[in-house]
DNA sequence: GTGGTGTTTGACATATATGTCAGATTTGAT
DNA sequence: ATCAAATCTGACATATATGTCAAACACCAC
């Protein structure tokens, strides 16, 4: 047979795919790029990937599928809170770093078919990791080691600051930087402001 | 002649263009599109905007002129910084509640490319804004009202926290919310957390 | 009415996208 | 070596996008 087992190519094929919607969006990137990009004919993609709808969804969850596990874990951990959200955020900055397109990409899907992303997220664990979240942090504010603080506020205010920066990347580098390799230096930095944020959100203390 | 007198209908064109470009996007909007709206040919479009290139800047042009003045009027007004604030915000919101997808399109437009925007924006006195801002800020700064924060940071907590509940308004209202309409009762609640962020990072109080 | 200016349109040229399919080619089991 | 299944490809069908143009149309001055 041979049929189950070359999934070589098809991860080379979503790889590639991956970098270009990721690049460029998913609308801007045609079936005929990706192929070109790895170096075989179109009619082969769609082989693979019947429509170029699965082949979002293949690329998608490659996406999720390499941060949610290490995300689970780390909020798994018995260390104090806002340690494990710094190191959450590092998990998502390294990512991020690597590849600053992809907030961009979420986003748009977002705004394209929420639905189908979160069905999308659904067969990933992903409600079982947002769970775990949902009860740690419960946990911590009944405990009053956390201020009480609605769980959509500390959404926006976590996801918004995280993301916003490489959402507005290009402005950012052009309105504020020198050249486009300091930026990595501007999110660690930011870093410390997002947590700074956190901590005055959350934290009894103050 | 009539030439020079019939802006009626390219107004009408624009808003129609606006509503299209910002409800699905600059890409997944087509000429045609616009045209039907209208209820005109699509070469008509064409003979007032020669290109789609050229219907986007009138669009673009015509958003950012319907905030610029008024940001740049109350923030030059003798009231203290956190008041301007507070009502510059008030003046985004009303903005973006009436028009959600705003965020989006400016973010778009900022990935899509950067230099056709800031060249756009610099046509509408939009560097005199960006000025009387930063000049404002100093100002306050070396008197000591406000804490010493790098421009970048607070471009970043500002504008952060203002867009991205309105770029991740799908999926808001579906993890958090029951119906659509709760989304701006959820903007005016964030506002005050907007604030409170802004507070902790430039007043001197705490 | 005639003529000129500004405005609108039907038809065309061109480009690019997705998806299908029959047939060629490769591959592995026998 | 042969056969069948898996893999790949050239060619086709279809849809939709932008932009141009010559010709039709409307309107006003004269």
């Amino acid at each position: 047979m041979g049929a189950l087992e070359n999934n070589e190519l098809e991860q080379q094929i979503i790889e590639t795919a991956k970098r270009l919607f990721v690049e460029k969006g998913f609308v801007e990137t045609s079936m005929s790029d990706i192929a070109a990009t790895v170096g075989i004919n179109r009619p082969t993609l769609h082989y693979y990937f019947r429509t170029k709808d699965r082949m979002f969804q293949a690329v998608f969850s490659s996406i999720v599928m390499s941060l949610l596990p290490r995300v689970r874990e780390i909020m798994k951990r018995d260390i104090p809170f806002m340690e494990r959200v710094s190191m959450v955020l590092d998990e998502y900055l390294v990512r991020f770093i690597e590849n600053p397109y992809i907030p961009k990409f979420i986003c748009e899907e977002v705004q394209r078919d929420v639905n189908h992303l979160l069905a999308t997220a659904k067969e990933m664990q992903f409600e079982e990791t947002f769970a775990i979240i949902k009860e740690g942090l419960q946990s911590e504010m009944e405990a009053g080691r956390l201020k009480t603080v609605p769980l959509h506020i500390l959404f926006l205010t976590f996801y918004g600051l995280l993301l916003f920066p490489l959402l507005s990347k290009n402005l950012v580098v052009t309105l504020f930087l020198k050249e486009d390799s300091e930026f990595e230096l501007l999110l660690w930095e930011w870093k410390q402001y997002i947590l700074l944020h956190l901590k005055n959100l959350l934290c009894v203390d103050g």
